[in-house]
DNA sequence: TTGATTTGTTAATCTAGTTTATTTTTTAAA
DNA sequence: TTTAAAAAATAAACTAGATTAACAAATCAA
């Protein structure tokens, strides 16, 4: 079990003390999932928080016409849920799917409500965290509206440039909203650019 | 003055006593604005996360290529502000202007972090509606992937049922991201179905 | 090491939505 | 009440990206 790399996460926001910390252990949980596995069913309700130790998921749905559409990746330090169906426990549009063997630090949303209430800096950073996905979340709408697939996809690479490497191109394409055929097309068009 | 209509929203999430509200007072402001007038500028930053008591806003943007999209609208009882530039108090991106008459109680960064400070309750509501905005900016580019544009049409006027009238017809076309001709044969479209 | 499955490429055809241009309607100012 | 300006409608030509289909690599199981 590893617990360091979530407290490290941690410490980079807020202090806490060896009294905070304990309680914070006994109130999340270690879980290892093999690549392949979901940690979260579309249809079924999201019971977990997850904080990612090591690994990668995809956070996609399947709409009416039978089509795929990764909303998230998520790789290490990252957070991921259906946050939806974490607060409203209902049940969950989305899948969450482990793209590698991914170890997570995990919490229910009963043991969130206990943390934030015992450990009030750790609502703050919640607080701040969800400013921040909120804001990036807005910022990929913005990128919809003004930049061409081309373009969206040179920002996806320099955001992320993590990712792309570890998945294979058409989940790219699936995040960036386009074709696998397209993305194909664009690359083409960027490498004889270059040259 | 017109100060009622935030507590009233206040109460609908958490109950504060005598002193906090005298607290949360001191700590928030009013301010009217006219129809044409700008709460914020794009270069400038955004000094204030306004609740609106009456009137209409639109939070909107000019790209690159010299067109204007707007984000999002926002009417009584809901908040209008650049989240992004009021977190970290750099320059904003976006335009925050009124479109009609627009009073607001408003409040600075650092009487934020007081309010939260003092009134824990108001830190915990705060975080909800920022998990509430974030499943609905989600939910966005959700049906960005996966609806046509009339279907966008179609849910925005269910989402927003007072929006549209209040708004003219160009805006709404922006805020879907779509030209005001393509709506405007989007709605020529549904009244013929419908008889 | 071979076949089977998954992933990626290329190219022709098609379509949702854009662009440009003109006309009509509504709103608001004087 | 008239007039100018803003908003909305219509229509033709155009384009970014989708769809379909056929094939080529890469990965993997046995």
């Amino acid at each position: 079990m590893n617990y360091a790399p979530f407290l490290n996460y941690i410490k980079n926001f807020v202090d806490l003390n060896e009294k905070e910390i304990t309680f914070l252990r006994s109130y999340t949980n270690y879980k290892k999932y093999f690549k392949g596995q979901y940690i979260v069913q579309q249809g079924e309700v999201c019971n977990h928080t997850n904080f990612i130790i090591s690994g990668c998921t995809e956070n996609f749905y399947i709409d009416q016409k039978g089509q795929e559409h990764i909303v998230t990746f998520a790789i290490e330090n990252w957070w991921s849920s259906d946050i939806s169906s974490f607060i409203t426990q209902k049940r969950s549009d989305f899948n969450v799917k482990c793209l590698e063997d991914t170890e997570v630090i995990q919490f229910t949303c009963q043991n969130q409500d206990e943390i934030f209430k015992n450990i009030p800096k750790m609502e703050t950073l919640f607080r701040k965290l969800l400013e921040k996905a909120l804001v990036s979340s807005q910022k990929r709408i913005v990128n919809n509206f003004s930049l061409s697939a081309k373009d969206q996809y040179i920002y996806f690479k320099n955001q992320y440039p993590n990712i792309e490497q570890r998945v294979p191109q058409y989940m790219v394409a699936s995040y960036l909203g386009i074709t696998k055929e397209f993305l194909s097309k664009i690359k083409a068009q960027l490498v004889k650019n270059k040259s």
